[in-house]
DNA sequence: CGACTTTGACCCGCGC
DNA sequence: GCGCGGGTCAAAGTCG
């Protein structure tokens, strides 16, 4: 059959065609433009996913880097501390036995106070009058940390940790291993107290509680009070606020006579075992912890003495918090520093968050590390 | 089986 | 002296 062909502007057109061919052709020329159109796509992706993993390993590495860095200046801050101490006139007093007595003497109370002079708590230590509290190591995921001396004098610390309120595990993650040893309900809390000890104990007299930060602050002298009678030359506890859940109020008492537990020990107690260290990555039960995040991740602590015009703040977590502290004694000072703390954390987040800058930071490591 | 948590019981200081 | 409340102990339970 002859095919009769229309010429149009569009070209020559046979109008004899068989529309099952057309239909045939026209499929394997649209599969053939779908599939290149795929391939292209793919390809695409692929670049994309390429580009991504590539990030991420940038990312990785900045992020070990980091790590690296903050291990350096703490160790190096460490060799600062123990270079002061050695140079205080008072320290190195031996540590008194933990007495299970309530009952406080006179010379117990005496060397609990040497212990806490001479025995850095990990981040805390005594420079000249002021206390300085180094980067607190955070291995909680997202949450913000305020640590809190009260009394220069005392051996006790808070610290405030924004946590998720329906969260119902008492943990705060500060570096360091622990282990529960009770619980209890208060009075004027529904929210249990949680005693913990370190894990290092009977050697590490260390413990701590998660308290109820409201009733700390309306009433600090319980903690004097149970101190006294308790003799402990350290203590934590931690609770949940009656005003605000998600704030929990870890109180330490006392000071670690040891190192800070390696990152891997915490990784391997919290990972392995799943029971190891309440503080990262708890146990069973009420306390079991979901979260295992890698020491140094995106936390901020915020540690101030507020007996003193020295404080490293950064980012107050919660509006109450925020007030307790600004009211404080020091308010002018604290709140300048506070700002001065606020912008670097600003500036350094958009900068970090900037991937030009984040491309060029890890060009010149990586060029760094080449020449080396 | 060991390490750790849970939880009721017990201890002790304080206030009345 | 008694009761209350906070802190600690220790047996039982849990988990890998």
């Amino acid at each position: 059959m002859d095919s009769a062909w229309v010429d149009t502007s569009l070209g020559l057109f046979d109008l004899n065609i068989n529309p099952l061919k057309v239909k045939k052709e026209f499929d394997q020329s649209n599969f053939t433009d779908l599939a290149l159109k795929l391939s292209t796509e793919q390809q695409v992706g692929d670049d994309l996913v390429e580009k991504i993993n590539r990030v991420s390993e940038e990312n990785k590495k900045l992020s070990e880097m980091l790590t690296v860095m903050c291990e350096n200046y703490n160790a190096l801050q460490n060799r600062l501390i123990d270079l002061k101490r050695n140079n205080s006139p008072n320290n190195i007093k031996e540590a008194s036995p933990i007495s299970k007595k309530r009952k406080t003497d006179q010379s117990d109370e005496q060397s609990h106070n040497n212990i806490s002079s001479s025995n850095g708590e990990g981040d805390h230590y005594q420079h000249g009058n002021s206390e300085i509290s180094s980067r607190e190591e955070n291995a909680n995921n997202n949450k913000k940390q305020i640590r809190i001396r009260e009394d220069p004098n005392s051996k006790t610390s808070v610290m405030y940790v924004h946590s998720d309120p329906s969260d119902s595990r008492l943990i705060v993650k500060d570096g360091y291993l622990w282990r529960k040893y009770g619980q209890k309900v208060t009075r004027d809390n529904p929210s249990p107290r949680a005693y913990f000890k370190c894990s290092f104990a009977p050697s590490c007299p260390v413990k701590k509680k998660i308290n109820d930060h409201l009733r700390w602050q309306e009433s600090n002298s319980d903690v004097a009070k149970s101190e006294q009678r308790n003799c402990r030359t350290s203590d934590i506890r931690v609770q949940r606020s009656v005003k605000d859940q998600s704030v929990l109020v870890a109180t330490y008492e006392g000071e670690h006579n040891h190192p800070r537990p390696s990152e891997a020990e915490v990784d391997t107690s919290t990972m392995g075992s799943n029971r190891g260290a309440v503080q990262h990555g708890s146990p069973s039960g009420a306390m079991r912890n979901s979260s295992s995040s890698p020491i140094g991740s995106s936390g901020s602590t915020i540690t101030l003495d507020l007996t003193q015009n020295s404080v490293a703040l950064l980012k107050p977590p919660r509006p109450e918090v925020e007030n307790s502290l600004w009211n404080n004694n020091n308010n002018k000072n604290v709140k300048c520093v506070a700002l001065q703390h606020f912008l670097v954390e600003q500036m350094a987040s958009s900068l970090s968050k900037d991937p030009s800058f984040t491309a060029a930071l890890a060009a010149a490591i990586s060029g760094n590390l080449l020449q080396k």
